[in-house]
DNA sequence: ATGGTCGATCGTCGA
């Protein structure tokens, strides 16, 4: 069983690299972020020939989640209880028995712009979300691009950047009171060195000079931290030509 | 040098 999280920057764009990918990695479930697709353009047919089901929440322009399974997705969930918010930044669905919560995190732009502030509250308002159905579905994952790094491990100049915007202690608290409602952070169960990234500006070469951060998370509940057997990043489809800014992050499990 | 690069959209914003 594999598990897969993906920030594709535009699926219309994308949807090449997508389908290679797919093919090559045989991902089991593949959670989707960026799409920038309204629901009447998702490339169901396209997706549907690669052996995939879709449920999707798109938007014009901006946003946009999507998850694809081998098996067809179920009780699907596009709004967060409680909060009014037209942007579509998560979608979640039980495939076989697991529950998956795909996230797209506000940005947040920069400390003390508006943005930050509906991060934050945006990320409250997930916790509970969270809460309430690691409560209903023990095997729980929730993945994404989180917009954060937990720690100065996942930056590639921790000095420089500081408390700034990703690394800020209000942005990391509230990662960290995501993984205290019972998810653990699938990469570091495998791997504790600093310098792997998922994401690497477009500018100023920074891929190749692997200045990058790691803020695309896969977080798996205890029942499945006991199968979990790899978790990693894929650096493969950021060197394509005409990439996403953001690499594919796997888990492996033993289900 | 207050920039740089993408994507959506078509001047400018978001990332």
């Amino acid at each position: 069983m594999k598990i897969a999280s993906w920030n594709v920057n535009s699926l219309k764009v994308r949807l090449p690299h997508l389908q290679q990918w797919l093919a090559e990695a045989q991902p089991d479930i593949v959670a989707l972020q960026e799409t920038k697709l309204t629901d009447d353009k998702f490339p169901v047919d396209e997706i549907a020939a690669m052996g995939y089901r879709a449920v999707y929440s798109g938007q014009k322009t901006y946003n946009g989640v999507a998850i694809l399974a081998k098996d067809e997705p179920r009780d699907v969930v596009t709004d967060i209880p409680g909060l009014d918010d037209p942007q579509r930044r998560i979608l979640a669905a039980t495939v076989g028995d697991i529950r998956v919560i795909d996230l797209y995190v506000v940005n947040g732009k920069a400390l003390g712009d508006e943005k930050y502030d509906y991060k934050l509250h945006w990320l409250s308002m997930v916790r509970d979300f969270v809460a309430a159905e690691i409560a209903r579905h023990p095997r729980l994952v929730v993945l994404g691009d989180f917009n954060i790094c937990r720690d100065d491990r996942d930056v590639y100049d921790a000095v420089a950047w500081g408390e700034d915007i990703f690394c800020s202690p209000p942005e990391r608290e509230a990662l960290q009171a995501l993984l205290d409602a019972g998810l653990h952070d699938s990469f570091r169960l495998f791997n504790d060195e600093a310098g792997h990234f998922s994401w690497w500006d477009y500018r100023q070469a920074a891929f190749r000079r692997n200045m990058g951060l790691r803020i695309d998370l896969i977080l798996i509940s205890d029942a499945l931290k006991s199968a979990a057997t790899s978790s990693i990043i894929d650096k493969a489809p950021r060197r394509w030509e005409q990439p996403s800014d953001h690499a594919p992050v796997a888990l492996e499990l033993t289900l």
